[in-house]
DNA sequence: GTCATATTGTGACCGATGGTCACAGAAAAT
DNA sequence: ATTTTCTGTGACCATCGGTCACAATATGAC
């Protein structure tokens, strides 16, 4: 019962840090924050902070996989919906993941920060390798969707599947970008909630063109 | 006289600054190179360098910069030369510039670095603004492509500019996050030039049928 | 209840880094 | 030659990520 219970401390102290992190997170950038904060913020030492996570970034590594986990299960839900067509299941999966990320400041400079080499070459590699894997799920949700989309008749079977995804993953990426506020050249362009909405639909609309339109090579003249 | 050799001489000592700091890039990250190891490498005190910038970012931005005012250079030329048609030209400034970024890879972690909040926030207001005003510039060139391209039939004029620039700004972005190597979950798939290569074949051919398709809406079965 | 042992938390400490500034030394002016 | 101006410098500072010897607490034996 004992060693239960201590195992059980030491697991709520853990969802006491990342908690912490969270709320500390809305207020300021994840740069300004200190692994001292951190603990003296959560009541604790910053010794024991890393008796939970290996360096900084792997606390910011892991509240990035609590939200691929959850997003990966909304992805799921609708990959399995019946009702609707592989079109609806596509276009729902692109709306539900850019509205999170609009909804989510913190989660976009997360999943930015991700990406840089020098991140992922920092973290431990049980959490990147946990990080990739999720997102080798969000594609193969997406793909599976596709599928039923051409089966359906509505995507275009003819794009060739090395072209369709590097242009949508290449799209979806960098829609995750422009969402930031003021993270490109336009800064007037991306302030208010419904500018961005808007921007995530002309996005979405352009990428399930891309899935169902006619081939390109036929219609191009070079 | 002298007044003008001094001040050639501290330009010419800003340009070493940059010219150490590109060599060092090439070997090691950005956040592991210190000041000091500039100031060393370029054989001058750590004050000096910040006689010159103001803070240790500011070296960065103005490389970035750089890098930015020659592609532009580049895209100004496309777009100026009429022996080319318009989806020539566009895909001509997609493919040069996507294969900049492939070939410099210290460029294109420059490049991700100025989309982080945090990065934009902290250099001088004068490079933010420069960097913005180079973007637009960048945008321009290839806008008056699209409509030398709508006005020879080839680009579909019934696009939403909006829509338009929303994904091909968008699937851009996301393809420079794409083309770093293991910068994203399918290492295996972005390692040799050819890869590389292909990658940015397969971007643009998605990019450039987006501009010559038939409304979406057309198609689209809600 | 007491002592011995094991486990876990801690904050002083370390090395490195970005940034500052008083001052030295060179150049210009007199 | 002397004063004045200006520029380069590196010692210095504050901060931060990360470590570790030790303290505090829990566990177990008797």
């Amino acid at each position: 019962m004992h060693p239960n219970r201590k195992m059980r401390e030491f697991e709520r102290r853990e969802r006491d840090i990342l908690d912490t992190t969270l709320t500390l997170l809305t207020g300021e950038q994840w740069q300004t924050i200190s692994v001292d904060k951190i603990a003296q913020c959560t009541g604790i030492g910053k010794g024991t902070v890393y008796k939970h996570f290996d360096c900084k970034n792997d606390i910011y590594a892991h509240l990035l996989l609590d939200n691929y986990r959850q997003m990966l299960t909304q992805l799921k839900r609708l990959a399995a919906d019946d009702h609707l067509t592989g079109v609806q299941q596509i276009r729902g999966m692109l709306v539900y993941t850019l509205e999170y990320h609009r909804e989510n400041v913190a989660h976009q400079h997360m999943h930015l920060h991700f990406r840089q080499k020098a991140f992922r070459e920092q973290i431990s590699s049980s959490y990147l390798q946990q990080l990739d894997d999720t997102e080798e799920q969000f594609i193969e949700a997406f793909e599976q969707a596709v599928y039923k989309g051409i089966t359906e008749g509505d995507v275009n079977p003819d794009i060739p599947r090395e072209t369709m995804m590097a242009g949508v993953s290449a799209t979806f990426e960098g829609a995750i970008v422009m969402l930031q506020e003021g993270g490109c050249c336009k800064q007037q362009m991306m302030q208010t909630a419904e500018q961005k909405d808007a921007y995530i639909n002309h996005v979405v609309d352009y990428m399930i063109a891309a899935l169902i339109r006619q081939p390109a090579d036929k219609q191009e003249k070079r």
